[in-house]
DNA sequence: ATTGACCCTGGAGTATACTCCTGGGTTCAA
DNA sequence: TTGAACCCAGGAGTATACTCCAGGGTCAAT
């Protein structure tokens, strides 16, 4: 059983994070001290590392808490959790397009500025950007 | 002159809109009717579809008020627009690539997943995601 | 006994881009 | 003249994931 502090420093989140998380129902720490300190076991350790590598996949802590409540049913099984990766990926690809959009109008925008010197009134870019009808390049 | 709800109607925003864009100082009102109403013209019109496209381009409020100013600017040239248009191009690369290592990551999860039927203590996701040190695919 | 490092609760603050609400004044048509 | 539709200011609320603070208690070593 350790203190709240060495939990942090084992997983590099601070003090503060790991009570928010309890608060957000992520992480309760298996026991209390006398004195009401917060003590965790190995599987809180576990879990801070889950969560810190969902996040890295793109998953919210709301979505996370919700494949921890997974994690620990009996009855789940492994396609719950598939099912949700599935889902996430699905999201993050939709996500990889609208910015791949965007990048893509900022390339025409700026192939279109013939001359970096010219009066900002006759700018190229902001012309386009003004426009009321967007072109076919910015949806 | 038009009042704030034509406008809004003009530029598909909303009125609440356009007056939190006015205490963000990016669309101001050409002046005010006797009763205190806003009273706007064709450049607010211009102005707000900039913004609009603006967005869709990435850029986030605050680097929109810059680029307005930009426009506003007698001194201002091209060049100056077009710098924030490719630093713009490169965050929105740099996301991307962080998108896309989330999407291999969880592609890597969900292959690795070969039984959906197995109960979650043997998933292999929740396995991989529990890992104290995530392994070379997830950085 | 005291010092410093640690822990507690409860609440506020951060950033972004709005949206909604209260309580009131204005404009216009019937 | 009255009612609907519009407008105003000021402030609070939304989501996300924390971070920081005040004011206090606890623990280990000296």
């Amino acid at each position: 059983m350790i203190t709240i502090g060495k939990l942090a420093g084992l997983t590099s989140v601070s003090n503060d994070t790991l009570r928010y998380y309890e608060a957000e129902g992520l992480v309760s720490p298996a026991g209390k001290s006398p004195a009401g300190y917060r003590l965790y076991d190995r599987d809180s350790a576990r879990r801070i590392h889950f969560i810190k590598h969902a996040q890295q996949c793109g998953f919210t802590l709301a979505e996370i808490r919700d494949l921890l409540d997974v994690r620990g049913r009996d009855k789940a099984c492994c396609g719950d959790v598939r099912t949700r990766a599935i889902e996430k990926k699905l999201q993050i690809e939709s996500k990889i397009r609208a910015m791949k959009a965007m990048s893509k109008a900022l390339d025409q925008l700026i192939s279109e500025c013939a001359n970096e010197k010219r009066p900002v009134k006759e700018c190229t870019i902001i012309a386009a950007l003004e426009r009321a009808n967007g072109s076919k390049r910015m949806q």
